[in-house]
DNA sequence: GTATGCTTTCGGC
DNA sequence: TTACGGCCGAAAGCATAC
């Protein structure tokens, strides 16, 4: 006999901003606003988290340094650059411990991972609910944190229960609700549906996952085609057989800086992004990759940003190879558009693990 | 025509 | 009135392959 399943998403609470709490209880009940610092002035940079309390004032994630500040003059707010390697030891240690509840986890990112429960709950929603709250606390008493959890019959669910409530929130949709639970939601709560996909539904008299649903599976095909047509009308009718799976490695590696002054001298740029090379290709050395793909990043004083890429004939595990190609990159772009530029990136992706391949002489006797 | 892959931009955290 | 990170995967738009 096959199981329904049960999926848990965990996702910890403002996650950078509560390690710091966790650092300094002392701290808890003031504004508290972690960022990144450029360097440039005193305050230019930009909130990467804040606690409940600075959100109350407006402050959140995005927002430059200096309007935190000014929107929390008065009170006794304190700042943090951030200190990502703490916060990834505080996330090692949580994931382990969630990984003890799950036949598999799957982490999509530092603070947030997928548990597949069935056997565990023998497929019993109310057991669910009392074994989250049980992780919860075991979290709360091994670690200090908080965490919210949604719980679904599969992974699309559990993501949409675990938004409905934060923090600290504990939210069950059993399968025979789960239908009921989406239909009012606008349909960009689904992964899949951005802007332009949105719009078209619009157009189309969809705005809710419930006309979704209703919607005729045959003319979503014809407008979106038969893989996205189906996995929409599937996705509106709370079906999804994603395998909560462990995630591989990092699909991309990047760096990216702020200059010390903007510039568009291909030299000043290049001495950058040589830096920022010297970073990411000793993380990819590390890991023992290749790459294919070798791409800039650029944003210009309007803080409009713009990336270009190219992709190999062959995977490469060569520094110089970056250099070169992220020279040639710029040359091109920096003879497209005379804007100054304030930051520059650089990234490779397409990785394997094998050596680069080259003609192998064996083939040829094979 | 539909699927796949590549490039660029978007958006969440 | 200005001022503003870094990183990732998803989305979107196109070109090419099947």
């Amino acid at each position: 006999m096959v199981l329904g399943r049960v999926v848990m998403l965990a996702d910890f609470d403002y996650f950078f901003a509560q390690c710091e709490e966790l650092r300094n209880p002392l701290i808890k009940d003031k504004p508290i606003v972690v960022g990144v610092y450029s360097g440039r002035t005193e305050d230019s940079g930009a909130v990467s988290t804040s606690n409940y309390i600075a959100r109350s004032y407006g402050v959140k994630s995005g927002i430059p340094i200096f309007l935190a500040k000014r929107n929390l003059e008065g009170t006794d707010a304190v700042f943090f650059p951030v200190d990502h390697d703490y916060y990834q030891q505080i996330s090692d240690r949580v994931m382990q411990i969630l990984s003890t509840y799950a036949s598999s986890l799957e982490q999509v990112s530092i603070d947030e991972a997928y548990l597949d429960v069935t056997s565990q709950m023998e497929g019993n929603f109310e057991k669910a609910y009392i074994y989250a709250q049980k992780i919860k606390q075991d979290i709360k008493t091994q670690v200090g944190l908080s965490l919210t959890v949604g719980i679904g019959p599969n992974k699309l669910v559990a993501k949409i229960a675990c938004d409905s409530q934060k923090p600290d929130g504990l939210t069950l949709v059993k399968p025979e609700d789960a239908t009921k639970f989406l239909a009012p939601l606008p349909v960009d709560r689904l992964l899949g549906v951005g802007k332009k996909t949105f719009t078209r539904m619009e157009q189309m008299g969809i705005k809710t996952i419930e006309e979704l649903s209703k919607f005729d599976v045959q003319r979503l095909i014809a407008v979106f085609g038969k893989t996205l047509g189906l996995y929409f009308h599937n996705a509106a009718n709370a079906i999804d057989n994603e395998p909560v799976i462990f995630a591989g490695e990092a699909e991309s590696i990047s760096k990216i800086g702020t200059l010390k002054q903007d510039t568009h001298d291909l030299t000043l740029l290049l001495q950058k992004t040589d830096e920022l090379t010297e970073i990411v290709y000793k993380e990819v050395a590390e890991k023992n990759y290749s790459f294919k793909t070798i791409s800039i990043y650029v944003v210009n004083v309007d803080l409009v940003s713009k990336s270009r890429s190219v992709t190999l004939e062959q995977s490469t595990r060569d520094k110089e190879v970056i250099k070169r190609n992220v020279r040639v990159l710029f040359e091109k772009y920096l003879a497209e558009s005379s804007l100054d530029i304030r930051r520059v990136g650089v990234k490779v992706s397409g990785f394997s693990k094998e050596q680069p391949q080259q003609k192998q002489l064996s083939s040829f006797f094979g």
